[in-house]
DNA sequence: TGTTAGCACTCAATACAAGAGAGTGCTAAC
DNA sequence: GTTAGCACTCTCTTGTATTGAGTGCTAACA
């Protein structure tokens, strides 16, 4: 295999990466001699550009024009050349002072960590959970609202809320409702979805028969809260970002990677990948296996809390993103994320 | 003043809008000639372009274009010359079905109401409310989480359910969250910010002293929830449909427009100005007060339950856009939003 | 007096050609 | 192995001519 590079090879490689990067201009054998000291003359550098292009790893838009990385190119950067960028310390504080506010409740925390990611790269962030709402029953409530109408409310002890309109029979009343609220809770406490499916209906039927009703829309109502299916979940921050971007300036470019984030499964496909992976994974190119965001890389990682994935974050950007900032940037979101997570899950006291 | 327009000239002004409307393109008078039998030669209706143009209902490009509504023009249309248009079946059932599927709260069937102005349109639709979880409290609710959390939950019999993760001392238990429940529940029945505000809370605190850390993060959000200041709430539906606008092929200008979509509260501004508006309400490009407005149009409309105005809904488009079609979609929308809520806010049987 | 045909004129858009500039690959000298 | 030199390629810019849509004006006509 011709992947081993000598190290001039990765100098210059290197250095192209880095200018595209800043510049999003092809870039030339001078350009490279003068802006980064290599010691050596255009004409060499030339020599090793014929080189890397025909390995693969830089490619030319015109012969006339510079090189620019290709996939490949970006991918060897990114195992083996970039020196992982740092937070600056505002930023830093930014995440903190974000997390330390008054929380209302999970997605809250997760919305928030969409517009953090977003506001500190420039690029769009993805944010998703499969555990949205997962967990055990907490409590439920019904609230009488009028003749005809209740309000029904979901807890589960991940600190998700559901709740929901249900029509009623014009003969409860307010304390019927509590009643059955009453009884539910009972039944049900710390019970998983698996559990009040199987064993407990029967019982709760039993006991609340003249309300068939009401009880099957709260079941209903259980079952889509606790459900395993509905636990996905994707928030998006800035989107707009990518409307900064040079390689986006034209609207049809626009659109088609817009379409693609307003179909969330599809997005929770990429993102599930990484949930169990350890450290950040960056997806470049056609490495995410999407026609429209062949133009793309996405730079991802999970975030867990008490040794259980959660889910992971992300963000979208051209293939000519900032991996060296993405990096240290999705890195120090999920260990942070993670902490909030673990303390909202079992209590500040650990 | 010669703002009375003769037959012709009115045909000739509405030939011009209407297929301008259609083509996006300046409009000549051999176009209208063609296209619009108004049984005259090109020459005839060039005579009457220079005098509508003198009159400021048109406007030239340059010299050598043909001609395009001014906002007068537009303004003219709109209040003498256009026909209302009409949804076709499929539209319509589109929304009925939509009103008709399981209710989760305000909330919702607001956020559907934008989102089915924007299908049914293609422009972007702004759904406005100034009585988000306003009226009065009906129940709140103490949920154990873990020993250092609870999850507080507020419910408006608007049918609004506000939530939030509170810290809690050690000591208090699940069933001292349920007796502070309750004796809330109690004091507070059916009350109005203001009273619980005002008489209520010296009472409350006798009776849980104790408890006062947790009383009052409780007061505070159901200040919140219940707030006035609070109560203005915007969603928006089909955002990116202005990208299909050819108006709107240069990136600025999308920039522009969505920079200021991402401020809610100018939205607000110009929303509340119609909710005690009868009918629907066109704004054409500078009479929005708005520089970043400027090349828009709004056609906006209030909606009510029980004669009293809840808020307004809208549609956003270049000052080019089909009024015909926005006044009848935000006519029929507004009168269905409205019947939705009545039902919502009294309960079925009316 | 209103309408129309005809014509010269304007101006954006398009196409085309020339030139500049950036960058390359190759060759030959160091 | 490195570098200077040079011919070559291709894009981008600039300038110029052409085209075509559309106008305004004038004069003839009903």
């Amino acid at each position: 295999m011709g992947l081993t590079l000598d190290a001039r090879k990765q100098n210059v490689l290197l250095a192209i990466i880095q200018d595209y990067i800043s510049t999003a201009e092809p870039v030339g054998s001078r350009t490279i001699a003068r802006k980064y000291k290599l010691g050596v003359s255009p004409a060499t550098i030339r020599n090793e550009m014929a080189d890397l292009e025909e390995m693969g790893y830089i490619e030319q838009p015109h012969t006339s024009a510079g090189r620019i990385p290709s996939g490949m190119g970006y991918r060897y950067y990114v195992d083996h050349l970039m020196k992982r960028g740092e937070l600056s310390s505002e930023e830093e504080k930014l995440v903190l002072n974000s997390y330390l506010t008054k929380v209302q409740d999970i997605g809250q925390v997760l919305r928030r960590t969409g517009k953090l990611l977003s506001q500190i790269t420039n690029y769009t962030a993805v944010v998703f959970t499969n555990h949205y709402g997962k967990g055990k029953f907490k409590h439920i409530q019904l609230v009488h609202l009028n003749p005809t109408q209740a309000m029904m409310i979901v807890v589960t002890d991940a600190g998700a809320v559901h709740h929901q309109i249900v029509e009623i029979p014009e003969s409860i009343r307010p304390a019927d409702l509590e009643t059955i609220s009453t009884v539910l809770n009972q039944k049900m406490q710390g019970m998983s979805l698996e559990n009040i499916r199987l064993t407990l209906v029967k019982e709760i039927y039993f006991e609340l028969a003249k309300q068939k009703h009401i009880l099957n829309m709260a079941m209903d109502l259980i079952q889509q809260s606790l459900s395993t299916e509905g636990g996905d979940k994707i928030y998006l921050g800035g989107i707009f970002n990518i409307l900064n971007q040079p390689e986006f300036h034209s609207i049809e470019k626009v659109k088609t990677l817009l379409s693609l984030l307003e179909q969330e499964a599809k997005l929770a496909e990429i993102m599930v990948d990484v949930i169990n992976t350890d450290g950040v994974t960056a997806k470049i190119g056609d490495e995410i296996e999407n026609e429209q965001m062949k133009d793309c890389s996405m730079v991802m990682a999970g975030y867990s809390a008490g040794g259980k994935a959660l889910g992971s974050i992300g963000l979208i950007g051209p293939t000519r993103m900032d991996y060296a900032k993405a990096f240290a940037v999705v890195e120090y979101m999920t260990r942070n994320l993670s902490l909030v997570m673990e303390r909202l899950l079992r209590g500040r006291g650990s």
